[in-house]
DNA sequence: ATGGTTTTTACTGCGTC
DNA sequence: GACGCGGTAAAAACCAT
């Protein structure tokens, strides 16, 4: 309630501020000063008109910056307090999103002044029952494994930060629907991972996940599948793009090979030869045309070797897709 | 469980270096 | 003769029913 009259106030404000004045927040931006590329004279950065001018020709180098800046100001700071929304960032790969307590293992005091012995005892026994209690039932815990669990196969896979967060999210949808009660941490948490890498647009085949997690493929399809009922993700089929990059990085061709391999596959999709075969077959044969295409020499067991996908596969898809390019050009 | 589709395995023939 | 390539048939894997 109170919320949102604070935040249409914030917004009011917000408005006639920007007709008046430069607010305190952005004075001690303006003192980053570099010289002017015409007259070198020098250059202000003036936050509320979001550009960057010559203070001596008032030639305008930079606009459209970005306000950083809160869209409120405050007086004093018990008003600052009030009006902040915002506290420390939070991250899904803390079983606690990393909000709850944490006590330093140093024995130092806000000072930096050593604790009586006494203290010491007190803060060692606060240390332990913190802990205790931040894990503290069975769900946390098993939350704490299975994010351990992501972060070591997202590491091994060379995955980012962003699919983390979002297989991180989904496992935690899995555990509130209670999905985990028969399957295994680690079979929902990789197969968490790999629906979010495939969400993120950075596939990963199932082999590659396979590899580096301690589940069958049985159990990961498995899991896959019903995690992916159950919770309703979204997730369509793989674009065979996606994986002409890493292919043709793998292959050490040339730009230009890999936009032709793109090139192929648009036009494989406007054909719709794609539908039902496996995107990554489609992928390898594309990257494997595109080569021969620029005079690249890469044989058929090179890339079946890459991507994992039989030369037979690379063949028929191959065959497909120079047909498909080939009624494109005459059309 | 079953049937249809796709991929893989295994094998063969052809041309080239 | 080894290698890359194209093709085929049968087996295996996968998916929806």
């Amino acid at each position: 309630m109170s919320d949102t009259r604070t935040r249409e106030q914030d917004e009011t404000e917000e408005r006639t501020r920007r007709s008046e004045s430069v607010s305190e927040a952005e004075t001690e931006e303006q003192s980053e000063v570099q010289s002017c590329p015409e007259c070198s004279g020098n250059l202000v950065t003036d936050g509320a008109r979001g550009e960057t001018v010559c203070a001596d020709c008032g030639l305008v180098v930079d606009e459209d910056s970005i306000d950083r800046g809160p869209e409120w100001r405050a007086f004093d700071s018990a008003e600052r307090d009030q009006k902040s929304r915002v506290g420390a960032p939070t991250t899904n790969l803390m079983h606690d999103k990393g909000l709850s307590t944490n006590i330093g293992w140093r024995n130092k005091d806000a000072y930096g002044n050593s604790l009586s012995a006494r203290q010491r005892e007190q803060m060692q026994r606060l240390r332990t029952w913190n802990e205790r209690f931040r894990t503290r039932d069975s769900k946390e815990r098993n939350l704490k494994q299975a994010l351990g669990e992501i972060d070591r196969m997202a590491s091994a896979l060379g995955l980012p930060e962003n699919v983390r967060e979002t297989a991180s999210v989904i496992y935690r949808r899995a555990l509130a629907e209670d999905l985990l009660p028969g399957r295994s941490i680690e079979g929902v948490a990789t197969a968490a991972l790999y629906a979010s890498a495939r969400q993120a647009g950075t596939p990963r085949s199932l082999d590659e996940i396979e590899r580096v997690s301690r589940v069958e493929k049985m159990e990961l399809t498995r899991t896959y599948r019903y995690v992916v009922r159950e919770l309703k993700l979204e997730i369509e089929p793989a674009d065979p793009e996606q994986y002409v990059p890493r292919f043709a990085s793998d292959l050490d061709l040339s730009d230009e090979a890999e936009r032709q391999a793109r090139q192929l596959l648009k036009n494989a999709k406007e054909a719709a030869i794609h539908s039902g075969k496996s995107p990554v077959g489609l992928a390898a044969a594309s990257v494997y045309a595109a080569a021969l295409l620029t005079n690249e020499k890469v044989t058929q067991s090179e890339v079946s070797d890459v991507a994992n996908v039989s030369e037979v596969t690379i063949r028929n898809r191959y065959k497909e897709l120079l047909e498909a390019d080939g009624a494109g050009l005459f059309a």
